[in-house]
DNA sequence: CTTTTTCGTATCGACCCGATACTAATGGCG
DNA sequence: CGCCATTAGTATCGGGTCGATACGAAAAAG
């Protein structure tokens, strides 16, 4: 996996990180768009990130700017190179032909098992837990496009519910 | 798994590449105990793994000894020393941990699952194939305990069979 | 017996990464 | 309100990664 990331980013002189970082980015809610938020993804210190997003900044790939109300925090955004930095590489690409060939059930299964195993994984090791609003204890449902964040008392368009959120909550899950 | 990664090997002030290489090095047959064949592995370039091997022959942890025929090929593998770390150390430990509660006939669809896309990464991307001998083709079974490359026409005792080999080639198999 | 190829090493520069030290802003508590 | 602990982020330094390039030695091709 790490060597189709290094390819992907090699033509534009990008480290894996850059990409991990922009896909990251690009994926994240309202909650989780900071260098905190994205050290803790990463599994990085934050003086790391710090370093990787100066480069990035310096590359016009992201934009930072001060938050309104804490005036400590950083948020963060892809630019609009950054935005076609990141469709241009396609970092997923490769993995969605190595599994053009394997039927739709197989891969649901295995993504769900995928799945499982990352949140027992991020239980272990008590870090910050990552997903979306889709299986989130804390989303709830107000009507048919508005949804709710019963951590954060915020109300949510539907494309924000699938976005990335650092205050994850896994949902005791059926197993199907 | 990169993060668990580097967790693993932090308290031993190793990086991540470097248990990559020992865990290769550690499974890897007659015909894959190599530098090249190392930097094939990690799809990295040979000047660069040759700079992790000096850093992995100073701290004791592989031992390098040149090949009898060919005399440009240099020979890797684990002093005892980098056995112990890679033992204590215990890199999957955490992946098989967060696999406990996902039941065995998930985990093999999902193993089988993810085998056939890496095959199919690798053919896309004409790297070299790695893989051990139970599923390669170029395998023959001579008797209950010895086994045949076709490809090097090597006999081969059974547990070299579970080794990594670079000269793999998959069997056409049929979907379970 | 020459080229040519292959395996490995050496060196350089850009970058990664953690540790440490630092600033600035917030929050808690009397 | 004022003091202090906490938190978000940055700056700097040193060891290490990594690719590009150049190199030497051995094998293979001619």
């Amino acid at each position: 996996m790490r060597t189709e990331l290094r390819k992907s980013g090699g033509d534009e002189g990008m480290q894996p990180v850059h990409l991990q970082a922009l896909v990251y980015l690009n994926r994240a809610n309202r909650y989780s768009n900071t260098p905190q938020a994205l050290a803790d993804y990463l599994g990085l210190t934050k003086g790391t990130v710090s370093q990787t997003l100066l480069l990035l900044d310096r590359r016009g790939l992201i934009e930072r700017f001060e938050d309104d109300i804490d005036r400590r925090v950083v948020r963060l955004r892809l630019s609009a190179a950054g935005e076609r930095l990141l469709y241009e590489s396609q970092p997923s690409l490769p993995w969605q032909n190595a599994t053009r060939n394997i039927s739709p059930n197989r891969i649901r299964n295995a993504v769900s098992a995928l799945r499982e195993a990352l949140v027992t994984l991020q239980e272990d090791n008590e870090g910050t837990m990552f997903g979306d609003c889709q299986t989130c204890s804390w989303c709830q449902k107000l009507s048919q496009r508005i949804y709710r964040c019963g951590r954060m008392g915020d109300r949510l368009s539907g494309p924000e519910t699938r976005r990335i959120c650092r205050i994850y909550k896994a949902k005791v899950e059926e197993t199907a």
